[in-house]
Parts: structure tokens; C-alpha cells; sequence
DNA sequence: GTATGATTCAAACAATCGTTTGAAACAAGT
DNA sequence: ACTTGTTTCAAACGATTGTTTGAATCATAC
């Protein structure tokens, strides 16, 4: 019992604190504090703090990108080889997603701010395990977006894919940016509305216009502007 | 001469340190070396590092704020009291931004991917001159943007500011994210392909059609702000 | 009860941090 | 040349960091 306790208490308390204050500026003497449990227990149970910061993420990511490919399988299944409506397909990623975020009570709000935060700055061995763990979710819902795009170029889904990344993050994790656009309060609070609106922003810029683009040289690989 | 250059390569060394590794992860000893100079010239010319980060931002936000309440100004004495286009609005605040963006030599792109990695993640003392800082610049542009969509809800008009942040803050600071999602490579180097992207990307979303907000829980009244 | 292995604990470890110090080097005015 | 004030420098400061250590405590099986 006390066996599984010290680390999952470890593992919380890290979990608030790196969201709070970042990798760096969190301590193994404030985890530990905040943790009841020893100094040592971190080091005893993890190995380093580097392995404890990989834990903290891992717990969480693996549970939430499986989710998202049973659900998108469960779609896929019913759409039965035809493509799916492109709202499905955000509703599937990004609900999850928001699912977890509206949890205030298991944690997975806390979780899914720092998981927004270290997505714009991932220290150098997180990002390794990032993209490991992104893999094989961000190459399903490429091709079901695409699939469920056709007028669309797949390098502009790209794109948009990744602003709609940002705004969810931003959304979740950015509660600072917004009391700086909101001088006057807004409500946070409420995850379906947030959900709702976030839904319907998205849904917009993903069947935008396409942009016209400046003149475009012939495509190639190497096309890096000149300093 | 020397007096302002130690100062300036300083806070040019600081700047991409700070970029690159955070605020907490640069040591002083890396920047003094970078820059050239000896140890004790940051707590000398700035007091502490504290008031070198804050220094770094300031140097670069004023300027950048100037700038778009500068061109704001222009266009409303072109409009002469009509309301102006939306489009409009989002092409000086963000194209701004994405100009100083795509200064690869001044250091204008390294900064404002500082900035960006900043809003989601801003230590104490680094939110409040950033509030501070933005405080006139969000005023103004709400207001138009309000004025521009009189159809639209004043707290939507916020929220999809919020998101159109996160979007932008992606577009240019979240360039490893980028490489989770396109495993293939995208050219993230065209500075005006990225502003033709997200530019149109931030206008669908502006402009998509109400979110069907779910059944208003009673729990707190929430003030609306009246425009 | 005793032995065995896992866990906890207080204490210390070496390393590194931001900051301070006092003297040296420099520039400019008289 | 002497003075005055600013800037640079090597060296050290105390504090804090992640990690390690060896003994104490616990749980469990014989």
C-alpha cells in the first residue's frame, strides 16, 4: 500500500508544482514537501528528477492518445471506408482533449496546462519522448483529415492543424494571456461553453478560404529563406 | 562606445539564451560568456538578473506596441468614425507581430519567440509589466474589434482574440511542435506564406458562426460586459 | 523470534547558482 | 600629472541545487 502511495503522492505533487512553476524553478524539496514524504523518496523510486518529470508525463499522455485512437477507430468503423466529416474529427482530438482538461478533481485539468505549456518549450529529453508519444495519434488524424478534406492541400491542413493546437492550448493553458485580453472577467470556469466556442473557432479556420499564397517557387525541399 | 555595447551585447546574448533554454536554465556565466564580457557586468549595469529579463522584453515590446497602436491610429483616421473592416484590424495587430517575426538579423524572431513561450508560462514578476505593457494595446483593439462586429457578442469577440494568440504563438514560437505534427518537413522559413496562413486561418475562425452554447449554469452570475 | 528485502529517514555530498567585493584599468577634465 | 568618476576584472561569498549515503524502520515469510 505505502508501497504505490509515496510514488503516486511524489508524482501529483510534481505534477502541480512543474505547472505551476516550471521544471526548473520546482524543487525535489518542495515535491517532496508538498508530498509528505522524504527528500530521498525521488530519487529512491524514479532514479533522477529528469526520470520523474518523464513519468509525470507519461502516466497521463499514454491513457489520453489512446483514448483518442479507440474513439477514432469506433468513427472510422461506422463511417465504413467513407470519410468522415471534418467536425467529427476535432471533436474526437481536441474533445478528449478538453475532456481531460474540465477534470478538476483527478488532476487531468492540472495535467493538461502543463502539457500545453511544454508543448511550446519542451526542454530538450522531453521532446524526444513528446514526439514518440504524438507519433502514431498525429499520423491517424492526418490521414483522416485529409481523407475528409479532398479540396484542401494537405500541406494547408498541416498548417491549420497546428494553429488549432495553438489556440487549444491557449485555451486550456494560457489562463494568464487571457486575464491580459480580459482585463474584465471572463469565465473560465465552464468547460462546455469553452469547449463550444473553441469548437466553432476551429471549425472556421479549418474550412477558411485558402489563402493566396505569395508566388510560390517550384516546391522543393531545400527552400530555407536567405538571410 | 563601450559603455553602451557591453550593455547591448548583453542583452543580445540574453535574449537567445533565454530563447532557447528558458529563463530559469540560463546562467548568468552563460551569458557574460557569450556576450564577452565579465560576470559581474550584469548585476553592474542592470542590478540583477531579474531586471535583465525584464529589460530584454522591454527594449523590444514597447517598440512593438508603439508600432501598432501607431498603425491603428492610421487607419481610423482613414475611416473617419466608420467602423473598419475586421480583416483590417487582425493585418495590423498581428502583421505587426509577424513582421518583427520575421526579422531573422535585428533578432526580432528570436524575441518574439521568446514572447510567445512567455504569455503561456509568465514567472511572477514577468506578468505584470507584460500586463502592463499590453494593457492600451488590447483596450484599443478590443474596442475596434468590437465596433467592427457589431453582430458578435463582445465576450466571443474575446475569446476568439484568445484563441487567434494561441494560434499566432504557435505560428512563430511553436516551431517544435510544428515537427510533431509534419513529420515531413514544412517550410517554416516563409515568412509571408505563414502571415497568408494565418491570417486566413484567424479570419474563418473570427468569423464562424456562433457556438450553440450549452444550457447557462446558475451557480455564479457572471457579469456581461456591456458595449 | 528471526532473517530478508524493501522502504524511509536525517545528514551530508559536491556542484552550481546569483551576487558581492575591492582592486585594477580606463576616460576625461583641470 | 593629478583627480574624479565610470567600467572591468578575478576571486570569493553564502545559499541552494540534485544526488548519495548508511543506518533505522517496516513488512513479510520461515
Amino acid at each position: 500500500m505505502a508501497e504505490t502511495d509515496t510514488r503516486v503522492r511524489i508524482l501529483d505533487a510534481a505534477e502541480l508544482l512543474f505547472t505551476e512553476h516550471g521544471f526548473d524553478a520546482t524543487t525535489l524539496r518542495q515535491i517532496t514537501a508538498a508530498a509528505g514524504v522524504n527528500l530521498a523518496a525521488v530519487n529512491y523510486h524514479f532514479g533522477s528528477k529528469e526520470a520523474l518529470i518523464r513519468e509525470v508525463f507519461r502516466r497521463r499522455l499514454t491513457w489520453l492518445n489512446q483514448q483518442r485512437l479507440q474513439e477514432l477507430d469506433r468513427l472510422e468503423a461506422e463511417a465504413a471506408g467513407a470519410p468522415l466529416k471534418p467536425s467529427r474529427i476535432l471533436e474526437v482530438f481536441f474533445g478528449v482533449a478538453l475532456k481531460m482538461a474540465a477534470d478538476t478533481e483527478g488532476g487531468g485539468r492540472t495535467f493538461m496546462r502543463l502539457l500545453g505549456r511544454t508543448y511550446t518549450k519542451p526542454s530538450e529529453f522531453v521532446r524526444g519522448f513528446l514526439a514518440e508519444e504524438y507519433a502514431a495519434v498525429i499520423a491517424r488524424f492526418k490521414a483522416a483529415l485529409i481523407k475528409a478534406l479532398p479540396g484542401v492541400p494537405g500541406e494547408e491542413i498541416l498548417w491549420r492543424f497546428h494553429f488549432m493546437l495553438g489556440a487549444m492550448s491557449y485555451a486550456i493553458s494560457g489562463v494568464d494571456a487571457l486575464h491580459i485580453v480580459a482585463q474584465a472577467a471572463l469565465d473560465d470556469g465552464d468547460a462546455e461553453a469553452l469547449y463550444a466556442r473553441l469548437m466553432s473557432f476551429m471549425l472556421g479556420g479549418l474550412r477558411a478560404p485558402l489563402p493566396r499564397l505569395p508566388a510560390k517557387s517550384a516546391k522543393s525541399p531545400r527552400i530555407r529563406k536567405a538571410a
